[in-house]
DNA sequence: GGTCGGTAGATTGTTAACAATTAATAATCA
DNA sequence: TGATTATTAATTGTTAACAATCTACCGACC
């Protein structure tokens, strides 16, 4: 049993992460550690530890001794600049990788995607965020990309904190199922194509 | 008095981040928290919060239950495209910001400069390279740029992970010049030229 | 009326002790 | 002998108490 021992701080910073980006605190608004110790029902030292890890990540400012608030959203101009950054580092990372990408390599990318489909159809918009992360974080990783990933985490934190486009979410799922489907075939160029196509 | 009260945890952090670029720890070996607390003279609190804070940013790699050690440096056929991206950013916030960079705003550029001059002549390389990373942190911020400040530091990073190109000292400076010059006179294409000269 | 200074409460920063996990060594059994 | 299981030491994870800092409030003074 017990594939992965996840410990305290990985778990609160995950949960903190997800409440952020669906919304739950206001923006401008301190979050405070003894608070969300309390709901936790954990002490305030992995409080701590998952407040700096997410202001790295970018979801969370920090101020010495003042705490941290949500990140407001970048500025509208450079959203579209931080978009192609994401598409130039999945692409590029698909173009060194797929040609080793092995059949059961593929596996963890399709086990996101039928979550993906959990999500779409629940019709919840957070939860569509998070499997649509999950989705191209698994693509990455099977593409032997693991070395951006806190960059691109980065970068998709910045992009879950302006509106985003969940309105659709049969065509958010059948864009993953085209991602996947070039994938497999090991078509480079249609790969990029499809990636391309759905970072926006 | 006292400009900025810096907290135990951002000391450590800077220091210990100066002596992995510096080479100090070898690639592989743990860090352990203990002995550094013991060496710097704190708890391990501030110690886990450093490195916490440098995997993040990519200097360290963190293994739960199990330590961190110096991050290996990136495969060398992702130099370049990390190098690109690097490139990308500054040139974007230069472009955006550099029309409404104020004269006393480059005074913090030219005070890094000031530095770099010391470090160079001083031949001590971490010191150049630490003097180099802080003229182009100031330049970012002098154009508007502090939103990619996290992912532009993780960049940085890997760059100085990998053997560096610091053997000639005054054509580093001097293209630092030339980089201050440019921007002083709004010379927008100038500049990007200057700054894509310098980055590689 | 407005500003300066101080006090009290709230909040974060740091520490040291305790718990849990890991890794290496020794002991047991086939 | 070889492999497998206890044991133990080393290390990280978590907690709770203590210290330092900040914020808001209130009164004295000009």
């Amino acid at each position: 049993m017990a594939l992965v021992t996840r410990t305290i701080r990985e778990q609160v910073t995950d949960q903190i992460r997800d409440e952020v980006v669906a919304g739950t605190f206001p923006p401008g608004e301190p979050l405070r550690e003894a608070e969300l110790a309390e709901r936790f029902g954990v002490s305030r030292g992995p409080i701590r530890d998952a407040f700096l890890q997410l202001s790295q990540e970018g979801v969370l400012t920090y101020q010495a001794n003042r705490g941290v608030t949500v990140r407001q959203a970048p500025k509208p101009e450079n959203r579209e600049f931080i978009v192609s950054l994401r598409q130039q580092i999945e692409c590029y990372v698909i173009r060194l990788g797929i040609g080793q990408l092995q059949s059961e390599g593929a596996d963890p990318i399709k086990k996101a995607l039928a979550d993906l489909k959990t999500a779409c159809e629940s019709g919840q918009a957070p939860a569509v965020a998070k499997c649509d992360m999950a989705f191209h974080e698994a693509t990455l990783i099977a593409c032997g990309g693991d070395d951006f990933l806190p960059v691109w985490k980065w970068l998709c934190s910045q992009m879950l904190l302006t509106y985003s486009r969940l309105d659709n979410y049969e065509q958010v799922y059948d864009e993953h199922v085209a991602i996947l489907a070039a994938l497999e075939s090991r078509k480079k160029q249609a790969s990029i194509e499809a990636i391309k196509a759905n970072i926006r």
